[in-house]
DNA sequence: TCTGGGGTCCTAGGACCC
DNA sequence: TCTGGGGTCCTAGGACCC
């Protein structure tokens, strides 16, 4: 009880207030790197990957190609674009060398993913001095990685996460504390991190379309927009009351592997699809054995030529990292699809690992009652 | 714009248990 | 006989992020 209360009183005293936050994001992070490391590419629009964009570098950008994009669409608009073929060892190497810089610069780090990572300041850093700690932290990374890095200050991490796409590239952009909801409420909902496209349609169709609208229509409309997490979440932006924890030890909740079929994929028999799934278990099985980890939960999904979706699952007596095993189970789940496949056309197949076994893995629940 | 590979979190219903 | 209040675990689908 002594431990859980000392729980309670942190989460909540560091969720309960302002904080001072920095969101460090590097700029076209894969094809940073690859400019970095040849000279001959700078200047140059590059695209990371062919087939689909996995990054363009801003010359590529101004040419309207984006991340995501297809292959063939990007060459179009931009005829001599170059593409290089990802190393994904070097953007992993320089990711932790920037990670190393960062965390001089701040005690609490957490990884938000590969090339983007949050900075809790408040304990460090005197409130005027934040912009040229931010500063030096860019100056930092360029002089020691030699990559372009874009920060935002804030007093949350979305605040600070909203800004740091705003300072790009290479800029940085400081939100003062008081002037927050002035910052936030003019932009479009589906600025915020975490109101993708299917929730900004939504909150836009009800005459929601800024944060400002946001503010105005209460948590009881956010709600029944959006469903109960995502609305509150919403609600307590818009009124400057998120402070999510910036969270330096973040543990892995499952192993994937998938692979697009393309439209082949709609012809491959089920034998072809059981061999496929196979090298997919045994890769993941090689990464799992690799960390110590074993999971119980197998989750088969797939992808149609509509893009539509199925998942079928199955949970396993014990967790388990052998291939073999997995790749039984994922025998029967493909064996339950088989009718969803015959009628759709598949185009992508994949295996998730969860239900890690962990002894740590456990929740507290506080019920509050609140009127 | 016609789409890769890796993740996280939330919602909801059902079966079961005391 | 019907029911309150408290739980667990599993499965499936969806949205979102980089």
């Amino acid at each position: 009880l002594h431990g859980a209360r000392a729980w309670c009183e942190h989460v909540f005293v560091s969720r309960s207030a302002p904080r001072l936050i920095l969101h460090a994001d590097l700029d076209a992070f894969f094809a940073s790197v690859e400019q970095r490391d040849d000279p001959g590419l700078r200047g140059r629009p590059v695209s990371v990957g062919g087939g689909v964009v996995m990054a363009a570098s801003y010359e590529a950008r101004a040419r309207g190609v984006r991340s995501a994009m297809g292959g063939g669409r990007a060459r179009r608009l931009c005829p001599d674009l170059v593409v290089v073929r990802p190393r994904f060892d070097a953007y992993v190497e320089a990711s932790r060398a920037v990670f190393a810089v960062l965390d001089r610069f701040a005690p609490r780090v957490e990884r938000g993913s590969i090339d983007e990572g949050f900075l809790d300041v408040t304990d460090v850093v005197a409130w005027p001095d934040v912009g040229a700690h931010a500063a030096a932290l860019r100056a930092a990374v360029r002089a020691e990685v030699g990559l372009p890095i874009s920060v935002g200050v804030g007093p949350s991490k979305v605040v600070a996460k909203v800004a740091s796409g705003m300072a790009k590239p290479d800029g940085l952009l400081v939100v003062e504390p008081d002037r927050e909801l002035a910052f936030l409420h003019p932009l479009d909902v589906g600025r915020i991190w975490g109101i993708g496209p299917a929730s900004a349609q939504k909150l836009h169709r009800s005459g929601i379309r800024t944060v400002g609208d946001a503010a105005r229509c209460g948590d009881a409309a956010l709600v029944a927009v959006l469903g109960r997490s995502a609305g509150r979440r919403l609600d307590a932006i818009a009124h400057g009351r998120e402070f999510q924890r910036v969270q330096t030890a973040r543990r892995r909740r499952s192993y994937g592997a998938q692979r697009a079929l393309g439209s082949r994929g709609r012809t491959l028999t089920h034998e072809e699809i059981a061999g496929t799934l196979e090298g997919l278990v045994d890769r993941i099985g090689r990464r799992m054995t690799g960390r110590g980890d074993a999971g119980r939960t197998v989750v088969l999904r797939l992808r149609f030529g509509d893009f539509t979706r199925a998942t079928r699952s199955r949970s396993l007596p014990r967790a388990t990292a052998d291939p073999a095993a997995l790749a039984s189970v994922a025998r029967t789940l493909l064996n339950d699809a088989r009718p969803v496949i015959a009628s759709r056309g598949l185009t992508l197949v994949g295996i998730t690992i969860t239900g890690l076994d962990r002894e740590d893995d456990g929740q507290l629940v506080l019920d509050l009652g609140l009127s």
